[in-house]
Parts: C-alpha cells; sequence; structure tokens
DNA sequence: AATTAAGTGGAAGGACTATTCCACTTGGCT
DNA sequence: AGCCAAGTGGAATAGTCCTTCCACTTAATT
C-alpha cells in the first residue's frame, strides 16, 4: 500500500531496513497465531514463527496490546468496509442481515478478531476511532431497516455487541470441528429481529455499560498496567 | 444428605472421618473457586480456600476433570429437576420457554457450570449419563411443545447446545459487572422460536457432531492424558 | 495406651511463559 | 573502507502453576 516506511507506524525516526522488514514479518506472523490460538498465544510462537529472536518482538511492540492493534488495525478496516457496503445496500433489511452475518464469518475465520470486537483498547485511540467510525454506520443501518419497516422497533444497536459476543461463544465452542456451526444460532437471532416479532423483550445493556464491560475485559486480559 | 460415608463416592473403603471432613471441605471450596473463576482455577487457590494441603487435594482428585465431575454432579442434578419441571407444565410452549430461561441462569450464576454444560466428560460414565437423561427429557419437552404448535417444526434439540455456547459468551463477557445482560439475547433467540417465524434456517450440527466438539472442549482443558 | 495404616502439609521439581539484558552484528553514512 | 548507532538473538531471570515426594501426624482398632 504505502511505500514511505514511516507510514505504517506513528514513529518520529524511521526503522532501519531490515527492522521494518521484520516488523512486517512479526505482524505477518502474528496475524496467523492470533487467527489459530486466539490473543493468547505465547509470544515466544510468534518469534519463532517470525523466524526472529523474541527481544525484537519486544522492542517492536512493547505490550501485547501494542502487537494486537497493529494486527488487527487492516481487520477493522475489513470491518468498516462490511458496514459501508451493508449501508449502500439497496434493500436496507438485506444490507442489515448481510452485515450481521459477514461480521460473523469474520469472528468466525480469526479467533483472535472475534475477541477483540468484543473489547476495547482505550491505549490506542486510532484503533478504538476507527471501531466507533464502523459503529457509528451500523447505527444507520439499523435506523434504515427500521424505517424500511422489516427491523423491529425494539432493536437497540448495543444488540450487536452481545450478538458478537454469543457468536464468539459458539465459534470458540465449535471452533475448526464444525466451522459452520455459528450459521445456525445467527440464523435464529436474525429471524427474531424481523418485525414480525413484537414480543417485549428484556432492555439492552446500555451503551456506556457496554463499553465498561468491553474496558474490563481487555485488563484481564492485559494484567501490566497501562501508561 | 446421605449419612453413610461411602455412599458419596464409589470407592471400597471408606474414607476415614477427618479425610471425609477434608474431601468434604475440598468440594465446598471447589464449588464457590469454579463459580467465580471458572474450571481453570489454579488448584492451590482451591487448596488454600478448603484450609488443606495440596497433596490432599491431588490425593483425593487426581485429575481436575474428577474433581470437576465431583463438583457439578449435584447441579446436573438442578438440571435435570429443571427439565422435569419444564415437562410437568401444563402449558407445553410456557414450559419450554422456562427451561431454556432457566438453565440460561444456571450459567450466568456459575461461570463453572456455565462450560460444564458445553463439554463432555467421557471419563465419568455416571455424569454423562445424568447429562443424556436430561437430555432426554428436554427432547420430550420440544416434542410437546411442537405439538403445542408453538414452537416451530424446524427446532432441534441439539439447538440446546448452541443456545448454551452462546448463552456462555455472553455470559463470559458481560460477567460480574452485568448480570443480566445475557437475558436480552436469550430473549431473542426465544422469539425465534416461535412457530411463528416459518423462514428457513441453515441445517443444525448433528448430535454426534456436537457430542465431538464437546469431546474436544474437554480434552483441550485437560491437557493431561486420561485413563 | 500401643500399634499402624491412612492421611497430611508444605517443600521441591518440572513445564511454560513474559520480560530483560548484553555481547555481537549490520545498515547507512561519510 | 570504516565508523557507529541501531538492531539483533539467545541466554538468563522471574513468576505461575501442576504434580510428586516424604517426614510427620492422627484416627481407628486392639
Amino acid at each position: 500500500m504505502t511505500r514511505d516506511p514511516t507510514a505504517s507506524r506513528g514513529c518520529r525516526t524511521p526503522l532501519r531496513a531490515d527492522a521494518e522488514r521484520n516488523r512486517e514479518r512479526l505482524l505477518r506472523a502474528a496475524r496467523s497465531v492470533f487467527a489459530e490460538q486466539g490473543l493468547e498465544a505465547p509470544m515466544t510462537e510468534i518469534a519463532r514463527r517470525a523466524g526472529v529472536g523474541v527481544a525484537t518482538l519486544f522492542r517492536r511492540f512493547p505490550q501485547r496490546v501494542d502487537l494486537i492493534t497493529a494486527v488487527f488495525d487492516t481487520h477493522l478496516d475489513d470491518y468498516q468496509a462490511v458496514a459501508d457496503h451493508a449501508l449502500a445496500d439497496p434493500d436496507a433489511w438485506r444490507g442489515f442481515v448481510g452485515f450481521v452475518e459477514q461480521v460473523c464469518a469474520l469472528q468466525a475465520a480469526d479467533h483472535g478478531f472475534s475477541d477483540v470486537l468484543t473489547m476495547s483498547f482505550p491505549s490506542n485511540a486510532g484503533f478504538e476511532a476507527k471501531r466507533a467510525r464502523a459503529f457509528r454506520i451500523f447505527v444507520k443501518i439499523v435506523a434504515r431497516a427500521k424505517a424500511s419497516g422489516r427491523l423491529r422497533a425494539d432493536f437497540a444497536p448495543q444488540d450487536l455487541v452481545l450478538v458478537l459476543m454469543a457468536n464468539a461463544g459458539v465459534v470458540a465452542a465449535t471452533g475448526a470441528l464444525l466451522p459452520q456451526a455459528w450459521r445456525r444460532p445467527v440464523g435464529y437471532l436474525l429471524q427474531a429481529f424481523d418485525a414480525r416479532n413484537t414480543e417485549p423483550l428484556p432492555a439492552p445493556p446500555s451503551h456506556a455499560d457496554l463499553g465498561r464491560v468491553m474496558d474490563a475485559r481487555t485488563r484481564e486480559s492485559a494484567q501490566q498496567c497501562d501508561q
């Protein structure tokens, strides 16, 4: 994409060419390890797969969370693209359904991303800004689908987070053995979101509450103090 | 409940009185630790809370799985009781809905049980027999609710397992911070199970497939070889 | 009260992982 | 070509947890 070696990170002094090369090998290795094993994969495994020493990994990404946000930054772009595409769908309901299905498919395809979607990373403002931007698109998708009459009026945008948590549970349990199993519960949920279902529901958690939950999840998996 | 000290386990020689006392303290401690921290809580923490040495814990329960099945055996009785109660409900649909809600509530109340419900323990035949018996009741609950016309015809009993996996995900993520958050996605799912929703769904996993998944989950969390 | 097999606690050993350190290497510049 | 700051790998340290071991204690029996 970019040729400027400084552009890939926000640092003052550009990395030496070999260091930049190693950084990219680390990102590639981390991407596949996180996808296979989740966010708590051993750092040594990532360094080994990248073919560099662990010191190089820790010098470039002092905290696990730095590596995580660097790896999944591009995934958030995919997330955003899926949202944009859904909003552009001439059929509002189909756009909504497609968005939920595709995001759940992203979760199923990447064990790490599955968790990232239900955690927050306050130490990386850019990362959270991307998430917030995609979520704002989703709010529009929801509004449009409600206006079309197909999405029930009491659907709350926060429900997406609950869906992602539920799907993460299914994907974590069924994993590689039944890679399509998640489609069934997601199918049920999508039908429940149809406006033909009008029975009252328990109240959704507030946006702020979910933010606190997502923060807490990050903190418990990263036992080190940040900043 | 029982006064016969041999009755609480299937062993030949009864335990010495002090040993039996320690065994019960261990079970009580493990119950609360598993509930709070999940099935992977440190063994030393359990021994510490029981006020005994770790050796006592390992002598009585050589493998973690032995402790888990001993602790959750009584929970399976609750599970069974909930199923029996649901089947006895004069309103078949209300029985079905109540069963799903109550089992999900059991998951929310106990982090360990939440996982136990989606794992299998082939090394403990009695444990699996109890689970199978409760599941057979659930199959009847399902058949009766379908016959009443309120439960959609394409609901599969295996869907319960997927619901439990999804709920485990929600409960694990929202945890103590939002102890009621699970009610909303479960509410959605229950509405989706209503016969008014007739759109086709992705096929459910077979019973055998889910059995394999549940076995695999047990194996990965217990890295030791069994038997 | 004496005997002894059963039971006990805590230390020790071993596996695994995160993180730091430092002697050595190398890219980029003159 | 030669300098040197930037960069490197792997060893060393530290922390956590599981599991075993063994010298000591105690319940039950006589």
